[in-house]
DNA sequence: GCGGAACCGGAACTCAACTTCCGCTTCATG
DNA sequence: CATGAAGCGGAAGTTGAGTTCCGGTTCCGC
């Protein structure tokens, strides 16, 4: 563990402020392609860099991440805004899902900063403001959608986040981003009280 | 890389058996607690055995671990064909889909077995006979359950896998499994024509 | 232009897996 | 029971990441 900064709050550097740049804008390009499996050799390397310039900026690999998560977040939660400002509730939690589907379709970081397993300790704490931010939109979104009965009322937030993490997954496992979010968007409406379709009947699987 | 049996095929020693079937257990109570992230060192201690003798029996933790996903495909496999025995398809497709839920909510094995990016390359090899048999299964489910017109039609087998990989996330993120495996089902209906609910509506979000 | 603080580079270190090696122990056979 | 082949244990080797260190370089203020 090496001290970023020596003295308080001195601007960087010319060449240093530059290093940085060339540093995030590297380790974005990896996460994006390869999420929390990027190499800071290979990080340093994208930028032009030695390694130690990298670890000068950055003390730690996921001191580097936190920056990239972040700003992902701050993307969600811009999406997240947008959709609320719509006024019909039902397209506004269909047009959060789907643009988050087609991030995450082209962006293994992003899939990544939604796992719980993915996302180490510290990092929890430096994105806890993010966090909390974006868990009350989408409360919102849900909690509107389901007001206007379009949602199932036993949905609980932690059940959507639930969902939107599968998704992530079912991209990265190849299903087609447009189709998973529609699914999900229909698997979230209130269900049928009858039993003539799948969603409903009992008495299926068994065994063990 | 060291032979497993030096000689063509001659029964294993009595100790041998023994010490084999104590690693397979171990194993696989850690497969299913870590997933692929077990570690030799514990699977032997586990046993009560060195490590060395571990990797007698096993000349590759990959060698292990096939082991354990040929297991669990012949679990999913017989659910399947259970399930496929069942006279309505829309009754075998949902049972098919709980019992998943509800053995992925216990065995994080199980939920990488159906993952992408924890398949090692040459684990596609050992298993492709598994996966082969499971693929036309799921295949069977599935286009029963379209014939039927409960299940849209334009939803493929490896969508089909893809949300099965997803519901395996959603179900680590914290999501209820029945639950999950509900808004699966219900996702995967017929949509309807109207745009009355969220589901099929059109001009969301938007913006980049 | 000079001095020195800040910064850079990348070889070397660390650490946590997996894997190998080989002397010792145990089982099966005559 | 003797013998040797099969099997066992676990210390040591290997590998692949992250991280540190420090001599050399670059920039800023005078």
């Amino acid at each position: 563990m090496v001290l970023t900064q020596s003295s308080p709050n001195r601007p960087l550097r010319a060449d240093a402020r530059r290093n940085r740049e060339a540093i995030i804008t590297a380790a974005d390009d990896l996460f994006r392609t390869q999420g929390m499996g990027l190499q800071m050799d290979e990080v340093a390397q994208r930028a032009g860099l030695g390694v130690g310039t990298v670890y000068r900026h950055f003390p730690t690999k996921e001191a580097l991440t936190v920056e990239l998560v972040v700003h992902r977040m701050e993307t969600v939660i811009n999406q997240a805004e947008q959709a609320m400002e719509t006024q019909a509730p039902a397209v506004a939690i269909r047009g959060f899902i789907h643009a988050m589907a087609r991030m995450m379709g082209e962006d293994a970081g992003l899939r990544e900063t939604f796992q719980v397993q993915s996302t180490a300790d510290a990092q929890r704490e430096e994105c806890a403001y993010y966090r909390q931010d974006l868990h009350e939109r989408k409360f919102g979104l849900v909690r509107r959608a389901q007001e206007a009965g379009m949602v199932r009322a036993d949905l609980a937030v932690e059940d959507f986040d639930a969902l939107m993490c599968g998704m992530g997954q079912s991209i990265l496992a190849g299903g087609n981003p447009e189709l998973m979010a529609d699914v999900l968007l229909v698997g979230m409406r209130v269900p049928d009280g009858d039993g003539s379709q799948c969603g409903a009947a009992d008495g299926g699987g068994s065994a063990a």
